[in-house]
DNA sequence: GTTATTAGTTCGTCCCGCGTACTAATGTAG
DNA sequence: CTACATTAGTACGCGGGACGAACTAATAAC
């Protein structure tokens, strides 16, 4: 038998595993539907999004990303091939290629941005400003506190 | 230029949207990270997880796991395949099947269960414990939020 | 008792990720 | 300057994963 933690805890609270593991699956479940909107996949929302303050190369998107360069080839010519993003020959290399948003990646990349925003907004909307405050400053220590432990990340996650 | 908000804050608080949009990720790239030590993608595991305490048909998997009953077909396939869970007949409708653990996929589910609470428990310890509590709630706060509001895609009018 | 609905599977199609093998350009000896 | 290694990127095969459409079998509805 388990679960005994559970049991011990009033229902308004979770426990910091469950709460953290459920609110992970709820804040990727909202970005995933609002990307879903423009047929764009997790992964293709995460390349959109990487690339709005960047041109990196195949190279670099690979890092960013934590990809297999060969995974980022496919990934890139499926978005090129839908017109969200395109190639363009690096000036210093002529090995290597830069990637980089074209106008309507940029315009969808946004929207979805936007619309996520609002849904974050609207799913801490029942918090007072002050737990809102609060529980940003928590989020953003535990981020600190894994970006400071875990080894391969990126540092822009998010759209 | 943008990021006006991020320039208001200081440097402690990401703001709500990419402090839980890159909590989300930290959390889900812990648990990936220990369901690979088992080969378990994602959805493998999520799928071990939610028969931890439920023996369901297909249909009802499919329900839990937000997928299309034919998907759950394959995933249900190759984790039998695998020996970690088994195919029963429901006793009580000829045409369904129960899916459960089997012992293998138990001892799994429960061991990368274990480590993902160890590291959940790591990256919230630098959080006074009273902090913790406090992150719990409000996680779980939004999180009855999401639940409360999400509509889950049924879409299916009862003639 | 015929018809409609429901549970599951199968199949074709696409996306995704990896590893391997390959070409082309750049670096590094000597 | 010529060899050789390294680096950037692509191509290809494989398997997992998700979907919708088409199918069988059992149940429910009329």
């Amino acid at each position: 038998m388990q679960y005994t933690a559970a049991m011990a805890r009033g229902d308004d609270d979770l426990g910091i595993v469950d709460a953290l593991a459920q609110l992970s699956f709820a804040v990727q479940g909202m970005l995933a539907r609002r990307a879903s909107a423009y047929d764009l996949s997790m992964i293709q929302t995460r390349l959109l999004g990487v690339l709005r303050d960047r041109e990196p190369t195949m190279q670099e998107l690979a890092r960013l990303l934590g990809l297999d360069k060969s995974s980022v080839s496919g990934l890139v010519d499926r978005a090129q091939r839908r017109g969200l993003v395109q190639r363009t020959p690096a000036l210093d290399d002529r090995r290597a290629v830069r990637v980089k948003l074209t106008s309507s990646g940029r315009r969808i990349v946004d929207t979805v941005a936007t619309r996520f925003s609002s849904d974050i907004a609207s799913v801490t909307g029942s918090l007072s400003a002050p737990d809102t405050k609060q529980l940003s400053r928590l989020a953003t220590r535990v981020v600190r506190e894994y970006d400071g432990s875990a080894p391969v990340t990126d540092g822009q996650s998010r759209p």
